[in-house]
DNA sequence: GCGATAAATGTTACCGATTACATACTCGAC
DNA sequence: GTCGAGTATGTAATCGGTAACATTTATCGC
């Protein structure tokens, strides 16, 4: 490995002190013509390059955000990131991420880590609201003394910090009135794990969107799972077998496009016909909506705009000091073949 | 914002020097054990961590890898980024993740970048291979001089640092091989752009398959596409359609699982029933496989222990100054349904 | 109780930049 | 030729740690 210049190298090659290095790279107005270049070609010679470590220190502050994420194994993480990544590098900050092992959420160590790498802010999204209350708030407090602090989260979550809710009454609002419109009057849930704030908030909005329509609610319709295909299939084997075929709902609701496509996964094994026999409707209008079979209508949450937004407020709280900012951003319900309205096709009951 | 304590204000708080402090942090035996504890106390009492930076500008090096990953849309490279993130976390190492703007590939601004930022190992995946062969050498000889450099890349691609090399050859060997054993003759390659070095090579290998094998080859049936599901529905249109019925192809080897789920939602569209009239393989053996209609074949890289090897031999070239090494990790079929053979199918001709 | 050795702690230069302040140089006016 | 204003450049403290080396204190043998 070759050995890196310093400025001190550079401004004993160019004669100068290390001050006019600086300012000839900072542009500063004020060196002569002649002494800019002398300086210009020993930084040329050498490739020279500040150490961003040296100017961290100095200035304080590194300019990096951070973003705390589960596993990037769904595509919805992977937006975010991918959304907070561009808002940061549009404002000169880069971006770490922080990962946390399956379905651990933020440890003691991950908020050292943050605080002794002098993040200048954070940005929480995924599966986090079910840990233990205290612990929570603990590092949020620890955190919140140094950064400020956003979340992607349900709303209702009462945590002391930025908040960018995502809309979970029209993420469940949205695709149970569309089922309605369609003629559908028995619907199921496929939620996730009701230990989660998000799931449980979904469940009670459905049955708040069932009581608003006068739509029957059977007990046995809204069911756990886990967030994945695999979870969606089995909860779905498990509604199906639970009931006589007579009692079977009409249309699905799930959590997310993974438990959507296990779901559909299960139905065609049990024989069903999409969407004739059975509508599903999943959630987060991932990539591969388009391409299933039919083609899945689901709900987008618009995960950019949030990501965007968070990093935005993080930035502007830096100055402002106020930390307190709540936001919601409300979904969009996209159609496709998985209900059968775009082919016009209507559930006669 | 608190005000963060530094060493000096705990060394004063506990009355003793800074060198003392750090001796008490780095576990040195050789402080007495009341000295020991008045400094603890006033660690705990200020909640004091040491500033990473000022650790970094010491030790000269910031403990952090890069990879440089088109934009994660697809989950081929979260599952690179993912392995190498634990595998770096587990050597005490970060991993910042560099993003190129879509085939964008390394810009003059990133290997600067890279090197300002006193890296200390970079690994490269993805579609960079297909850009200038000047431009790409001089950018990994700049980088070269000051940290070591790895790439997942196709074999072939004579880059002079460490390569680990997915295998090209058994990634097409494999499905022509299981697709000749199921009986078919005619069998169509949907490819990647034949601008990239990876999608060249793929195709040379199934030309080279085809005649290892015997089997015909009809120059319209290999076929260009884009990397995703829009692509390879459109390729797949076109093969058809530039084909009267009668010489349509039984099967079809795509690049990658999006390009093989475009294509089955073509397929389909056109009336074919999978996999009686069509087998379809895809590459990467993405986590939905299992959930496409039929559930997809497909061939599994091994990203995650390329990634890990790559990380591995970064970390050992630091010491070693050697940066030429080489391996190459063989390719795994996954066989589901959507070739027939789980189902004890057998082409007829 | 003294010197020798070991144990505990302190002093200070250094990592590589930035910047407030000090100094040196230039030029025109008188 | 000298003074003052402005321009160009240099000096040195600073950011927050680390660690080699120096110094002080404790321990032990005789």
């Amino acid at each position: 490995m070759r050995k890196r210049a310093t400025i001190y190298d550079i401004a004993q090659e160019a004669g100068v002190s290390t001050a006019t290095v600086t300012r000839v790279i900072k542009q500063d107005p004020r060196v002569k013509a002649a002494t800019r270049e002398k300086v210009q070609r020993a930084i040329d010679a050498n490739a020279y390059a500040p150490s961003v470590t040296a100017q961290n220190l100095e200035r304080g502050s590194a300019k990096v955000l951070a973003v705390v994420l589960p596993e990037m194994s769904n595509l919805y993480f992977s937006r975010i990131y991918n959304a907070a990544y561009w808002e940061a590098d549009a404002n000169g900050y880069s971006l770490r991420l922080f990962q946390t092992r399956e379905n651990q959420p933020i440890s003691r160590e991950m908020v050292s880590e943050l605080i002794r790498c002098r993040i200048d802010g954070v940005l929480f999204a995924g599966n986090i609201w079910s840990s233990d209350r205290r612990d929570l708030n603990d590092a949020l407090e620890r955190l919140k003394n140094y950064m400020p602090v956003a979340a992607i989260c349900p709303p209702g979550v009462d945590l002391d910090c930025i908040r960018i809710h995502s809309d979970l009454v029209s993420c469940v609002r949205l695709p149970v009135r569309h089922l309605h419109t369609l003629g559908h009057r028995h619907i199921a849930f496929i939620g996730g794990s009701m230990q989660t704030k998000d799931a449980s908030k979904r469940k009670y909005n459905f049955l708040e969107q069932l009581r608003l329509l006068d739509l029957p609610d059977d007990p046995a319709y809204h069911i756990e799972a886990g967030y994945d295909m695999e979870g969606g299939e089995r909860a779905t084997m498990r509604l199906l077998s639970s009931l006589e075929r007579g009692r079977w709902p009409s249309a699905m609701v799930t959590f997310n496009d993974l438990i959507a496509l296990g779901a559909m996964k299960a139905l065609k094994k049990m024989g069903l016909h999409l969407p004739d026999d059975m509508a599903v409707i999943g959630c987060d209008n991932q990539f591969f909506c388009p391409y299933t079979d039919p083609p899945l209508t689901s709900i987008d949450l618009h995960p950019e705009e949030m990501a965007q937004s968070a990093v935005r407020e993080l930035l502007l709280a830096q100055e402002s000091s106020s930390q307190s900012f709540s936001m919601i951003r409300d979904a969009t319900l996209i159609v496709r073949e998985s209900c059968g309205a775009a082919l016009g096709y209507r559930k006669m009951e």
